[in-house]
DNA sequence: ATTGAATGAACGCATATTCATCTAGCTAGA
DNA sequence: TCTAGCTAGATGAATATGCGTTCATTCAAT
């Protein structure tokens, strides 16, 4: 019985998924081209090159279209960062670097697009919120971890993690909130380098200085 | 002749200061309670208790309100930040110290509008943005300077001080961004304490750490 | 022929802006 | 002193526009 219905449901699934990801480049390339404040249904339906009302097919409103852009960031941040961390070897401070490099990254990938993410109290219903905060907590565990691990270690000095990972989210976030100044100035890699080094001199256990002054040089 | 028409303008002046301030006030209100998106012209007529009519004989249209707003706040790290770093006495890392409390509080006042400025590249024309960036420039300043100062001095290691003064500028910013989440950990004055103290010590030199022994501790 | 995808004109609402109208205070002339 | 008229401040209903949403209709594939 599911087996007769199963290819149906599946190519439906599957043609709902391209909807999904065209729709939501479209978003990705109106807020690059024109500000976010210029995604309206109308132009997203222009950009994507559909009918506004096949929008709402695939979508319940505007409200979800803006849920799915920044759960989609949220996504490639799960799907980045603890990749990012696995393949940095055992060390601590390693798979810390990682972990920043990892986040700044998913914030390049879709700089327009994570500045949403600040915008909320905006539009967004309980369940939204909900979902968001789920998935910032669940992205926000493995930097956590990493930091906890270094205090554990003796590298790093008795910092508070949450405080010092909501740090270092922001730092990732500030590469797309002042993009225009930073990219002049310094550029992707020059900037993740700087920053991080100056992030670790804060929280590294003097006396482990030198065993990291690779990363810790500016 | 001048003499003549003095008192009519300045009377002129005076009220159309004091309207200014009305609304101005009227919109921080309104942000504080229902979100800097709910700031319609006739909502922000009706929290002020005038007429819509009214704003635009003050204020060309809702961008110059908005400006007026953003204004309004970078006049006041303007005022505030210099005072601060002034009655901090010569020492470099204090008067960094009282620059960034300087720059929080600031923040703190005007929590709501604060958060308007990461909203550029909106509705802001061409003269706004450049008045905008000015006076960021010019409320940087202050911040540029006691870090180079200490540099100079000895007291902090060579980093760049372009990037820790916008470091600074965004935890400063962060207490807005994230304060439904700092304000039930921390609180204002725990906020500004760690988050210097975590900055010093990604900056300060280390031979220098026991004279400072107070700041740094988090 | 039937079904589901896709369309886009039309609707309703929110909101920025305008403007004809009103009001209070002041000034000049009797 | 009184009053008619002028001016600038203030009003808010009306207008124009943009946008989210709906739905009757068309199209394509089975």
């Amino acid at each position: 019985m599911s087996q007769a219905i199963d290819p149906n449901l599946a190519a439906r699934d599957a043609r709902a998924e391209q909807r999904s990801h065209q729709l939501l480049d479209a978003a990705a390339r109106l807020m690059e081209r024109e500000g976010s404040h210029a995604v309206s249904m109308q132009a997203l339906a222009a950009e994507a090159g559909v009918s506004v009302g096949l929008i709402y097919r695939y979508f319940g409103g505007k409200d979800e279209v803006l849920l799915a852009v920044i759960v989609n960031v949220l996504d490639d941040f799960a799907a980045t960062v603890p990749a990012a961390i696995a393949s940095a070897g055992p060390d601590p401070i390693d798979r810390l670097a990682a972990a920043f490099r990892g986040y700044c990254e998913v914030i390049d990938r879709h700089r327009h697009a994570a500045v949403l993410t600040y915008r909320e109290g905006k539009s967004l219903d309980q369940s939204g919120r909900r979902r968001i905060k789920d998935l910032e907590v669940e992205t926000t565990g493995p930097l956590l971890r990493a930091i906890s691990d270094g205090i554990e270690a003796g590298v790093l000095r008795e910092v508070e993690p949450s405080l010092v990972s909501a740090n270092m989210v922001l730092l990732a976030h500030a590469w797309a909130l002042k993009h225009w100044y930073f990219e002049r100035t310094l550029g992707f890699d020059e900037y993740v380098r700087r920053q991080f080094a100056l992030a670790l001199h804060g929280i590294i256990e003097p006396r482990h200085e030198r065993r990291y002054s690779e990363l810790l040089q500016g």
